[in-house]
DNA sequence: TATTGTTATACTCTATAACTATA
DNA sequence: TATAGTTATAGAGTATAACAATA
């Protein structure tokens, strides 16, 4: 009885999931973005310019990866690539003015979001999701650090 | 106040999307598989033997994506790849007996998860965070509907 | 010697367009 | 003429390993 309630509640989460990832999908294509350059983006809004290096650990991804999502990210005008200046190995990576204002954009477009997701949902309801959540992401991130 | 609230709930819902796509990723990879592989065996256990037509709709995928899906699962073992009883031009997937055996062992991992991860919240309180999330569903779905 | 980033190589997922075989 | 699937081509994300330049 319980137990296909947390099936369900699983199923409804992983529906979450799809639903979610299609959406940011196809938001971020339309303004010439994929998910893991925004989050490249998102990283330079939160600490500024940075080495690759830098951005590898950030993003938890290959160095060699860095270098080709950097050279997307050029191509398009986002960001920009420039000697570091101090260490002659290092580039550094910050925003341009399109990609720190498309980043703006792209996080108004979030709390419109939020406003649609959970805009009609009662306070009291809306409460108990956030902390029913808060259990769920508090088990997750366990099993997460464990299996890595 | 309610505002910042609806953004909390966006980014712990955002952070659960991350943490379960990082999960699922790495349980399939030690299972041989991957995402669009595993979603390709699920269609399978719930639809039976279907041409690959089927699968590009089931999955809304190219037919082009279905080859290399398919070329991918058949060279691995877990699905088979026969000419259609009656139609010349198809081919049909079917399961393999090793498909079949760890597509079962992915919905007892799946069944194992929903214990881990909801296992610990009391009824009241998932029940909570389950009609919350029917709301949000019911909101995403007419979002990625107009959106498509 | 250690670190930064690139080149070389390879695999997966994805798409469109052209083409073959069959219906 | 329409449909099923493949070949051809292309682009994005990912990884490891070898290497050059610099620290």
């Amino acid at each position: 009885m319980t137990a296909t309630a947390r099936q369900h509640a699983l199923d409804q989460v992983l529906e979450l999931v799809g639903l979610l990832n299609d959406d940011m999908t196809k938001a971020l294509g339309r303004s010439g973005l994929t998910v893991p350059r925004a989050h490249l983006l998102w990283v330079l809004v939160q600490r500024g310019p940075v080495t690759q290096q830098q951005l590898a650990d950030s993003m938890k991804v290959s160095p060699r990866n860095i270098t080709g999502l950097v050279d997307g990210l050029v191509g398009t005008g986002f960001v920009t690539r420039e000697p570091h200046p101090t260490d002659r190995r290092a580039s550094l990576v910050s925003l341009t003015e399109q990609g720190a204002s498309t980043s703006a954009a792209l996080q108004d477009g979030q709390r419109a979001l939020a406003e649609q997701l959970f805009g009609g949902v009662p306070p009291e309801r809306l409460r108990g999701f956030s902390s029913g959540l808060d259990d769920v992401l508090a088990r997750l991130r366990e099993l997460t650090a464990e299996g890595s």
